[in-house]
DNA sequence: ATTAGCACTCACCGAACAAGAGTGCTAACA
DNA sequence: TGTTAGCACTCTTGTTCGGTGAGTGCTAAT
């Protein structure tokens, strides 16, 4: 039993009807809406094949057929059509993306807005992992007589700062001291091995308050380093599953918010992806907590080198063509936009 | 008709009753349950008063009754007993909330998290409102050839950093005079008010290069400014919502997701609210969407001065008298642990 | 190979019904 | 006069049951 062209007609039919619809489709209707010159009974023979070749299930008998995981696979790669975006569109993506592309962080927060508002999923955008980003420099500021602000600078732009209040007082000369010792023994290290290398602190011996002082700052610096190397998670529209029919039980809509609560493993599995647009769907994911889900995600290149990502989550019946392209036309513009130095132009 | 010793007594019994077990009391029940020597006959007779009264309400003909806004209020004011906390709850808020009080922000989004832990509730946290906030003072810094950061320090500690993309180069010459420049027009300015301040570009006459930057600059940095003015919102235990039978229903929990997913809404409501203890009740709302919710918020010092706050949002059914203890406690303990400088001890 | 026909299967819906919890009222009681 | 027992009544909740409709699988005819 071979798939033969009026097989995958029938599927590609079954699978855009039921990724619009979202209710099992039967014989009688797929031949009167897609008036595809074959009877309901022959189509409920190859509905019959395709079932036994793992493309489609029963929710009973007697019920219409919905598409497995393996029908939504096959639809992806081989059956749907390209999704081409309207220029109105492209132009709202444009204006609300590239427009101020000088703040990184708030045009990665937009990136995720608009992707919730095309797709009504919920999305999210992950800032670039950067394991292999470099310390630049360290500045200890003075707020007031106790409160300094730790600053970590990295070669790759990002920057932490944490308000530390300390027991005790400090002098100016001190924090500026502790800032160039800091910096001079961390500078060019890579961040994620700074906590391995042994702590420097030979200006305790010299004089006492200044041992005080970086026994509160070393600490914190430490943890500061952590968040660094961090990627940040922008989520947005996860109200938007209330609005899917799937989600209408009290019970999986639960899961589903508690899974994207979840920020730290959630993007933990994001941040595990491979580059490129990833589809993974249903039961292909290998977490367990999303096996109903599909998961799509894409990346965006800052000058060619650092990858962040950015995707949607949702049920495996989403609109993939759709979606597809407006990742893909968003992470393009992005990749281009934080490219103006002019990064290398290799692709896929 | 008036509120006797015995009315007050049943009614202290219904609400607690309901808040524990959510569901409607009877005249039968509360008798058995409370054996307040009076019979269910008479209990009926007291209720129907206490309904009377605005005090209680049936859902329907021939349910138990249910404590209206008006009985929680006479509750929360006059009935509830006050709830001590245990040592070993007192333990765990201490150990986790103050031992690292030296990161503000850690410690803020740590009073979200033990809150909602210890109340099951969505809770939130928010950073203090710097309305009289000035600026200390305004750097940038060079991180590569096109990108810079913005970093602004307020005289509360308060530190905000951007990273900024030029579109062209710039010399460490022109940014250090352009911070000096900055730093120079607008230090011990409200931050509220620089933005309409006029904004002071004599440099721009003479060199065309600085103009440019500056060009670039100045827009990031009004808009950092706005950024710094917002208080931030901790939220937590937003998807207990779900193990509260109030909201199996779908429809009320998508509403009320919604609603604390407006962060800046619903940030705006939480900021304007009173000091100190504040609990509201249900329709005591003013606001539409929280009319069937109570909400609970307290507010920390810091060195005496600025107030954040801290606070509850749940079903108007929530237990009012363990939530406020912890709060309070919360609040305390954060208000003295950032004062060790010495603020005034001024107290309600 | 295709299709018409037919018996069969389920989910879904609404009606009917019983059970249970609770009320309001009346009349008796202390 | 306040309290209580008794009772009829109300309304929700859960269950059962039959009808309906969409859809299937199989068989026999085309």
């Amino acid at each position: 039993m071979d798939l033969n062209e009026r097989k995958l007609k029938i599927l590609q039919a079954i699978v855009s009807d039921f990724i619009h619809s979202a209710e099992p489709i039967g014989s009688r209707t797929l031949s009167r809406k897609y008036g595809m010159g074959i009877s309901p009974a022959t189509i409920r023979n190859e509905m019959a094949d395709l079932e036994e070749m793992g493309f489609l299930t029963h929710p009973y008998t007697s019920a219409g057929r919905v598409p497995s995981t393996k029908a939504y696979r096959l639809y992806v790669d081989d059956l749907m059509h390209r999704y081409e975006l309207s220029d109105e569109e492209k132009q709202k993506i444009r204006s609300k993306l590239m427009t101020n592309l000088a703040e990184f962080d708030k045009t990665i927060e937009h990136a995720a807005n608009l992707l919730s508002e095309f797709t009504n999923l919920t999305s999210f955008a992950l800032t670039p992992k950067q394991e292999e980003d470099k310390l630049k420099y360290i500045n200890i500021l003075p707020v007031d007589e106790t409160t300094v602000v730790l600053m970590i600078v990295a070669e790759s732009g990002k920057v932490s700062n944490t308000v530390l209040k300390l027991k005790s007082a400090y002098t100016e000369e001190h924090i500026n001291l502790l800032s160039k010792v800091m910096t001079y023994n961390y500078k060019g290290k890579k961040l994620s091995d700074i906590r391995t290398l042994e702590i420097i602190r030979n200006f305790e011996t010299d004089i006492e308050a200044m041992g005080r002082l970086a026994d509160t700052i070393l600490p914190n610096f430490l943890s500061t380093l952590d968040d660094m190397l961090n990627v940040d998670l922008y989520l947005d529209g996860v109200t938007n599953i209330f609005s899917i029919p799937e989600y209408n039980d009290i019970e999986k809509a639960k899961v589903f918010l508690e899974m994207v609560n979840q920020k730290k493993h959630f993007t933990e599995v994001l941040v595990n992806r491979d580059s490129g647009v990833i589809i993974t769907i249903g039961d292909e994911n290998t977490e367990e907590f999303m096996r109903e889900c599909s998961l799509i995600t894409a990346t965006y290149r800052i000058n060619g080198k650092l990858v962040g990502k950015l995707g949607v989550i949702g049920p495996t019946r989403m609109k993939y063509d759709k979606i597809t392209s407006v990742i893909e036309y968003m992470t393009d513009n992005l990749s281009t936009g934080f490219a103006l130095t002019g990064g290398e132009e290799d692709e896929h």
